[in-house]
DNA sequence: TGAATACACTACAATTTGTAGTGTATTGTG
DNA sequence: CACAATACACTACAAATTGTAGTGTATTCA
């Protein structure tokens, strides 16, 4: 398993996973945590029961993007990645995706989505792309 | 109901549509055709009940992709936007929504995977972060 | 020893997508 | 005109995904 979906209709870790899925990977990116503790700090928005806990974070053990470390008698739960690190491998793929599958159409509507971006990147932009130039040419 | 996700372990029209609708879809960018028709196409590969297309395609309706025309006696279904525009649609949606999201972190990695991508369309780009550039100066 | 705790195993509901049965209305032909 | 073929609606079911939660088991600690 993996994580492979970008729902564009959802906004931040939604887009990549379930709601309770991404609530639960917030509180983990912040802190290797247990089970039981994960489950007290989603309690505190709205009941929450610790098997249904338990079994969200065991399937994102299974999708590889958590691992499960003993310790004594509870699990302690980390997130493979930092949170920065997965949005970047993620993003990177979609753009990658993107780019093979539908190459030119969709550099002129980065382009278009560009347009609302800020001058600062606009400049890193254009940096990039004379590196690129020089390193190809 | 609605387009909105991007399976990015898949291909072609895969990444927006389950498999046999990425196939229908194909068959009516090609032509507006009715079930039958789309039916006999498909069965070609391997026999596939008139039902099952049917049920897909006025799905595909549901989820606004399809638009259905009534010819007499039989149904004619044609897709709302043309293959490239609905491609251009959803990649514009897709990079919107990465820029929004997770802005500097993406272009970077927008731009690494870009070193992949041909003379040609950098220099595409180079010129339209120019004209960027201009209007925002 | 018995209760509490941590976790495994299992199951169920909703959603999405592929699959297909049955029912109904219309059409066209003998 | 009657009946079969056709086109389609309605309904249902299965697998996968995600949220939900019950029961069972082993360990620990009072």
């Amino acid at each position: 398993m993996d994580i492979n979906n970008f729902k564009y209709d959802e906004v931040g870790l939604n887009r990549f996973f379930g709601p309770l899925e991404a609530k639960i990977m917030e509180l983990l990116w912040e802190n290797e945590r247990s089970i039981k503790e994960v489950q007290q700090r989603l309690d505190q928005d709205k009941p929450i029961n610790f098997n249904t806990v338990m079994t969200v974070m065991n399937r994102l053990v299974g999708k590889g993007v958590l691992k499960k470390r003993i310790q004594g008698r509870v699990s302690l739960f980390h997130p493979v990645q930092s949170k920065e690190d997965f949005i970047k491998e993620q993003s990177k793929k979609i753009t990658e995706n993107l780019l093979d599958e539908f190459g030119g159409v969709v550099i002129n509507h980065m382009l278009d989505a560009m347009e609302e971006v800020d001058q600062t990147l606009l400049v890193k932009l254009e940096q990039k792309i004379k590196q690129l130039k020089g390193d190809k040419s």
